[in-house]
RNA sequence: CGCGGGGUGGAGCAGUUGGCAGCUCGUUGGGCUCAUAACCCAAAGGUCGUAAGUUCGAGUCUUACCCCCGCAA
């Protein structure tokens, strides 16, 4: 089929990259402007566009798309089968989801109905959730809310981050739309309509990263620091200083002595810090046992190396 | 010229007003032990990022350059 492909992180270059293997014919790569990145702010082109150059594929790269009626002409010039969207951080109005025969197909990485929106894997590791998916669909005006095609359910590792699970549902999105291409193509693909029962799935902002003892408690900590891994980290102050957890585990009590004083310690309170044993810090309903850290300014290592350099003294507390 | 941190034995760090280069761990050898990732003893391993300068003397002060990292997006 003659595709237009649109989107930008490495999550949408799995998705173009395996439509250009399987023998589509990609007419055009429209993707977000090159961001100011990194140290020095440079600017940075997406993997989409890295992938677009690679392969000598025509890219568009409009800064909007809304009444740009010359990208909009463009695009119509092309007259594509079938527009692909994968993760293109921009909203499609009408007159483009009208353009192609076949409509505009989007790769979204829940189960919909559920984690409509920008962050739908983020949510569903930070939830805890041990099932989620992918879902294909006919886009439509609204944020998801489109018909849904087909849908591919995946397992979350109890341990799995945010990012291990991004990588994962990029190359099953990937097969997931080829397949659903080919289906469209020999008039067997289905529709199926979202229903209300939906749950929306919101960019994540910053001050959710943010540990707090008081009120989350030892597992709601870990699924925090693996949901914002590699993205954020969670993190807590110690001494005035930024620290970062990217993995914890829900430490079993068993393993640790802990004096009868325990209960009354304050939330955040490290019990244990020593380059042997490790760092063990008490949480509402238990014990967290930090395995990988980051300090200011400071590369991520797994806590034994933080604690050789760091003077860390039990008692010391996490805010 | 976005903001900031840093380059010291294999790892993570300390190094005070410039005066013999250290700590925790790892490695190697030995000891103890029924045994051990535990414990004890010993050893190896560093041009202190590079170049120049100040000085009797520079890891420490000055200058230039190289490299790395964090934040932010």
């Amino acid at each position: 089929m003659k595709i237009i492909f649109m989107g930008t992180p490495d999550f949408a270059k799995e998705s173009l990259q395996k439509l250009y293997l399987s023998g589509h014919e990609i007419l055009a790569v429209v993707t977000n402007q090159d961001k100011p990145k990194g140290r020095g702010m440079k600017l940075l082109a997406s993997p989409v566009k890295e992938f677009a150059l690679e392969n000598n594929l025509k890219i568009f790269q409009p800064e909007k798309i809304k009444n740009n009626q010359e990208f909009i002409e463009e695009i119509k010039k092309l007259n594509p089968d079938v527009i692909c969207v994968v993760a293109y951080g921009k909203i499609l109005p009408k007159e483009i989801l009208d353009i192609p025969k076949f409509g505009c197909i989007n790769v979204h990485a829940s189960l919909l109905p559920k984690y409509r929106g920008a962050a739908p894997i983020q949510w569903a590791v930070l939830n805890g959730d041990k099932v989620t998916g992918v879902t294909t669909m006919y886009m439509d005006v609204g944020m998801d809310t489109g018909d849904m095609i087909l849908k591919e359910e995946v397992q979350i590792g109890e341990n799995e981050t945010t990012g291990e699970l991004w990588e994962r549902l990029s190359k099953i999105g990937a097969d997931l739309l080829v397949k659903t291409l080919e289906q469209i193509q020999n008039g067997t693909a289905t529709r199926e309509k979202q229903g209300n029962d939906f749950t929306l799935a919101p960019m994540l902002n910053k001050e959710m990263a943010k540990i707090n003892w008081d009120e989350q408690t030892a597992k709601e900590i870990k699924d925090l620091v693996r949901g914002l891994n590699p993205i954020m980290g969670a993190y807590a102050f110690l001494n005035d200083k930024k620290i970062k957890f990217w993995k914890v585990e829900v430490a079993n009590s068993t393993n640790i002595i802990v004096d009868t004083s325990i209960d009354i310690i304050k939330n955040g309170t490290i019990i244990l810090a020593n380059p042997k044993d490790g760092l063990y810090v008490k949480a509402k309903d238990g014990i967290l046992k930090i395995i990988e850290i980051q300090a200011e300014n400071a590369k991520r290592m797994p806590v034994q190396d933080f604690l050789r350099g760091n003077n860390i003294r039990e008692f010391e507390v996490f805010l």
